[in-house]
Order: structure tokens, then C-alpha cells, then sequence
DNA sequence: AAATTAAATCAAAATAATTTGATATAATAA
DNA sequence: TTATTATATCAAATTATTTTGATTTAATTT
């Protein structure tokens, strides 16, 4: 059986790629609850331009980030619609088990 | 702040690193209801037993799995408890949104 | 004890990801 | 129109990861 939906394997390995290093989960939790230009992360984070540029680009391509324009400001922000695909993928596990109870639900 | 619990980056890359790749992801997907010895791993992945064995050691020292020797077979199983911290991580940029309702509670 | 088997380890080769510094692009401001 | 600013892109250098095949280890069987 191959599956197709979001639980699919399919690109999952390159999303986790994408959560695979410390500058890029910063950029995530920087963007947690707000979303920031280029430069602002940049300050924060204080590593060069075109590192960031770089890292920026991974995460927008494995689609953990959105951005948008706005003069010459480029603004990103995060895709919790792949970040919630990713949860669910390992929810999946925890489900599955025949030892562990469920997870107490804080929802 | 600098957080210290399961929730805290620290490490967390290098889980995440564990799952970036398509071979041990079937290995977790292997494991999700039961545990298999090496042998039985390799005989439905189909690639060199060095290269697995490789695979298996990025899991383990993720601490994304477990083994346990009987007689000269060595089982793994899933280290659910390391699962779940990184579904709260992800769960926890949900949690955050502004923006999108939580999810709807299944357990 | 010798042979077999399951799995780990090792070193070399092959691939892939990241960093760096320079240059390009495109929007705005002077 | 020229200068400035924000960001992206590119190529080269660096670093990290993965694959491969050979060897090792330890348990079991003969």
C-alpha cells in the first residue's frame, strides 16, 4: 500500500532535513508567534547575510515558511499547515503503540 | 530564557537530523507496532547489512530507538518517549498560533 | 575446537550540505 | 538619475554524511 496523504513518507525526509539544524530551528522559533523581515531575524541571530539567506531558503522549500513582500522588505512566517503535517506524522507512532497510554490531551 | 525540559532545542537538531533521511524512516515505520531484530529489518529493506547497521546507529544515538540482545540476534524497538518530545515540539508552534484554531483532539 | 551466523566497526570513496565572500537584483530614497 | 538598502544568488572552499567492501566480534552450532 503506498500511501498518499499527509502521513505519507513522501518528502517527510527532507521537512525533517529542513528541522535538521540549530540556526534554522531558531529562525522557526523566532517566527513563533510573529512574523519578521530578513533583517530582523538576521539581527537576532547574528550570523551573515547570505547564511541566513541560505537557511531562509531551506526551510521555504521544504515549505516550514511562507514569505511575502512588502517594499523592500521581504517578510516571513510560518506554514503551520506543514509543521502541523510533521506532528501528526509522529503522533502516528505514539498511536499506534500497544504499551504506551495516549498522550493526555491539553487541546 | 534559556529553556532547559524536553522542550528546549537543545539536541533537538540532531533528532530531527535522525529523521531526515527515507531509509530510517521505513526503519521507524517498521518498528511502529513491533519489534524486529536486524535480520528481519534487512531482509525487508534490501540494502547491505553495513549500511543498515549504520542507519541504526544514527537511530539509536538519536535515542529514537532501543535494541536488546537475544542469543546472537539483536532486537530494536521504538524509544516512543523520545517520539513524543518531538511531537510537542512541533505541537508547540500550533499551540502559539494567532492564527489557526488548535486541532481537533482525537486521543 | 572449528565452522557458521548476526551484527558492528573501520577506512576509503563517493555524495551532499554548509559556509564564505563576491556579485547581482530590485525597491526606494536622495 | 544616482546612491542606498534589503535580500538573493553564485562559485569556491570547507565540512559533514553516506555508501561500500573488508574485517572484527561474539554467540551459536556442528
Amino acid at each position: 500500500m503506498k500511501l498518499t496523504g499527509p502521513i505519507s513518507s513522501i518528502n517527510l525526509d527532507s521537512s525533517f532535513h529542513a528541522l535538521s539544524d540549530p540556526i534554522r530551528l531558531q529562525v522557526l522559533n523566532l517566527l513563533r508567534d510573529q512574523e519578521l523581515c530578513v533583517c530582523d531575524l538576521g539581527e537576532a541571530l547574528e550570523i551573515g547575510q547570505s547564511k541566513l539567506s541560505f537557511h531562509l531558503k531551506v526551510l521555504k522549500e521544504a515549505q516550514l515558511i511562507q514569505s511575502h513582500q512588502e517594499g523592500r522588505w521581504i517578510y516571513y512566517r510560518l506554514n503551520l499547515t506543514k509543521l502541523i503535517v510533521l506532528e501528526e506524522y509522529l503522533a502516528q507512532f505514539r498511536r499506534f503503540s500497544p504499551i504506551l497510554p495516549p498522550r493526555i490531551c491539553q487541546d
